[in-house]
DNA sequence: TATTGTTATACTCTATAACTATA
DNA sequence: TATAGTTATAGAGTATAACAATA
């Protein structure tokens, strides 16, 4: 494949969908989607986080983000709230369903990073975690 | 954003968008798709290969990968064969067309793996290709 | 006028299953 | 029976543009 395996862009297209993998495996049978625990991980340590606020800090389109809250709150996982201060903005929240939600996918969640399911040592995981993020955050946030 | 920024697999996808953006920003104005050089550049190296193997090869699903022929055809960059051998099979190689597109598009998408774009050093790029080739290929190819 | 979020549309990639034609 | 590729359908994610409500 020649020097198709020198480019980080195809390397890293392989990798996620192994991640992808991996995440399915580790939640077996549970019907979550990252993008899901990503935004009650994202709630649960910021309660009444601005919509808009978590989809930039998530690098998730606003657009995408709209339909991604219509299905959490759907699902009764978090609650939408249109302070007064600011009446075009909302404000996200967990519901009690959606902590527990969250209780019930976190050990799953954290195992998936472990040595075991990546194959990688813990020093090996560190090192690619600080170099994905030097990639991905190239002078650190905009 | 608490262990998320531990989390390989967010981290993995907030690279992506970065790659996909420098993708995109290194073929200015040129309407490719990265999908589309991946299968260009392999069948470059390897005339005459299988629709299948190639699709196993760089991980894209057999259904997806028909679309994908399909429009490459259709642009006039590849050209399919059935082989007498086995008839059910498909044979790709690139037109003479596919061929001056992908020599067009080779210096960028060469250029794209720099440390000037990426923002990582010769040697950091070194590890970090390794590290994702170990986690996307677990131990070896299947 | 600018900002926040929504709607609508389209495209890439993924997943799955059912199908055809060959072997 | 098994394999190679196709078709069809569904979903997640991305991108863009136009829009309403509010500031």
């Amino acid at each position: 494949m020649g020097a198709l395996t020198q480019s980080l862009g195809f390397l890293i297209r392989l990798a996620q969908v192994r991640l992808y993998d991996l995440f399915f495996a580790g939640f077996d049978g549970v019907d979550v989607k990252p993008g899901e625990i990503t935004v009650l991980w994202v709630l649960d340590l910021n309660p009444g986080a601005r919509q808009g606020a978590v989809a930039r800090e998530l690098n998730i389109k606003p657009a995408h983000m709209t339909k991604l809250v219509q299905r959490l709150v759907h699902d009764g996982l978090i609650a939408r709230q249109v302070p007064p201060e600011d009446r075009r903005s909302v404000l996200l929240s967990l519901t009690e369903q959606g902590k527990q939600r969250l209780e019930t996918l976190r050990p799953a969640f954290l195992a998936i990073q472990t040595a075991e399911s990546t194959g990688l040592s813990p020093r090996e995981t560190d090192q690619l975690r600080s170099l994905i993020h030097k990639l991905a955050f190239p002078k650190d946030r905009p």
